[in-house]
DNA sequence: TTTTGTTTTTGATCCAGATCAAGTGCCGGC
DNA sequence: GCCGGCACTTGATCTGGATCAAAAACAAAA
């Protein structure tokens, strides 16, 4: 509790201007006013723990959310019950934005540990990018982006073996860590193996199985949600297709 | 020949104002004296055939493009020399924006029949954006369906089986060519068989398969690329996993 | 500490859909 | 009208990964 206070404090105090993560987020690129401009609409709230939820599919979009500390899943509801999770959440990162067409959120969001979130509420910020052209810029990058990084995922779907996807996970995982100024080799995974198989379209226990395979071939080391990437570059050759098992490619390409 | 000239002299001329695709389409939700801008700056070529590359992955992003007549598919290039189609693009729909982010093109656009195309200076579109508040909301728009177009797909693709998968493309197709004031249940895909499986993450045996099935099962009547929707209510039943083969749900829900 | 529930791992089996293999039929070119 | 090639269909087989089953490792609670 004591703890949870200092972390909550700390978040609300923590301006745009003095956050570490501005290089990555929406004030990339902006000049110092400016940020100070966004920063007025930016509300900071207390954080949230484990299985809380951010926003829920179907409630009204109101505002973006961008993650401070943390991290969270994004998921939809899947046919019977089930859930997709859609992807996963790193320290500025932005939430929220395929809410803006319909004007409700179209997933929900929930935190994988103890996260600090930055709320920014939309209207402002639309009000304020027609003011702030880098603003506007920046807003459409970061869209923009968003939907290239569903592409990726697309393809990883719709083309890749489990191997290739979880190697895939992996290193996209691991660098994603690395812009944030963490080790790219050795870090905490802070979902399941339910939710990363969920994710990668996958059986829990082909993703466990896989977890073992690449640790006897010497590409990682695993101990439960500690991972340490002993080879990435082995992992980018699955990755390729050039799975160790099979010399030449076997699988025969759909060519359109 | 001659066909192809009076679609091109029409395709040049029809301005915003007169096409009737502009509640589709970028113009939705203008003033009559902002769509006059925006007409300003879209530029309107020569019409594409069957096959004719609209835009290639890495070429210097400086346009977006709506189609105007026609279709298109865009496509990535996956691993060994195969490629992932990523969308097919009806009249009034928006390409390239996955190229913001970067600067340039993700993916490549290709014509799947004789299609006229309007190109949109992105530079300038952004300026217009800027000045009529509208217009930027209805960008903020546009790239957050595709969003969510793009999240639906991964959905599809992460949980969905064969039979679910074709059904959903059927129905959405469907209801995309309604929109555009064609039939529902009656209507031509310009795509082959082998771009659907692409598209869906399945072999071209397995679409002809079950075509054919749902053909047997009274769901629709296939002819080649002509397609009959004889039980829309049918096709949604399957989407939503209750295939007519299995009574209750067989499949084993990835919980998280 | 033990208890109890959850997450992960491991093993055995099964099946949807891929792959392989042959047609069949359509369409454009000559 | 005939030919050649490609798109599509259909059938037979194979297999990656799902599913089923159960034990092992952990974690939170008591």
């Amino acid at each position: 509790m004591n703890q949870s206070t200092v972390i909550s404090i700390e978040s609300i105090r923590v301006a745009c201007r003095y956050c570490t993560l501005s290089s990555l987020c929406l004030p990339m690129g902006l000049t110092p006013e400016d940020v100070e401009r966004l920063d007025d609409i930016v509300k900071r709230a207390r954080p949230l723990h484990r299985g809380d939820v951010l926003f829920r599919e179907g409630e009204r979009f109101r505002s973006l959310y961008v993650v401070k500390t943390g991290s969270l899943k994004t998921f939809a509801p899947s046919c019977e019950g089930g859930e997709q999770v859609l992807s996963f959440h790193l320290p500025g990162e932005i939430m929220g934005l395929d809410a803006i067409d319909k004007g409700e959120h179209a997933c929900s969001a929930s935190a994988l540990e103890t996260s600090a979130i930055c709320e920014i509420p939309f209207a402002r910020l639309e009000e304020l990018t027609a003011l702030i052209p880098s603003l506007q810029h920046q807003m459409y990058r970061l869209l923009s982006k968003e939907i290239g990084q569903d592409t990726d995922m697309l393809l990883l779907l719709g083309k890749k073996n489990a191997e290739e996807r979880l190697a895939a996970f992996l290193l996209s995982f691991s660098q994603r860590l690395h812009k944030r100024g963490l080790s790219a080799t050795d870090f905490h995974l802070s979902m399941s193996r339910h939710e990363i198989g969920n994710y990668l379209g996958l059986a829990v226990e082909t993703v466990s199985r896989l977890f073992t395979r690449f640790q006897d071939d010497g590409l990682v080391r695993v101990e439960r949600k500690h991972i340490e990437l002993l080879d990435p570059q082995g992992l980018e050759e699955i990755i390729d297709g050039a799975s160790p098992g099979r010399r030449q490619a076997p699988q025969r390409q759909q060519q359109t």
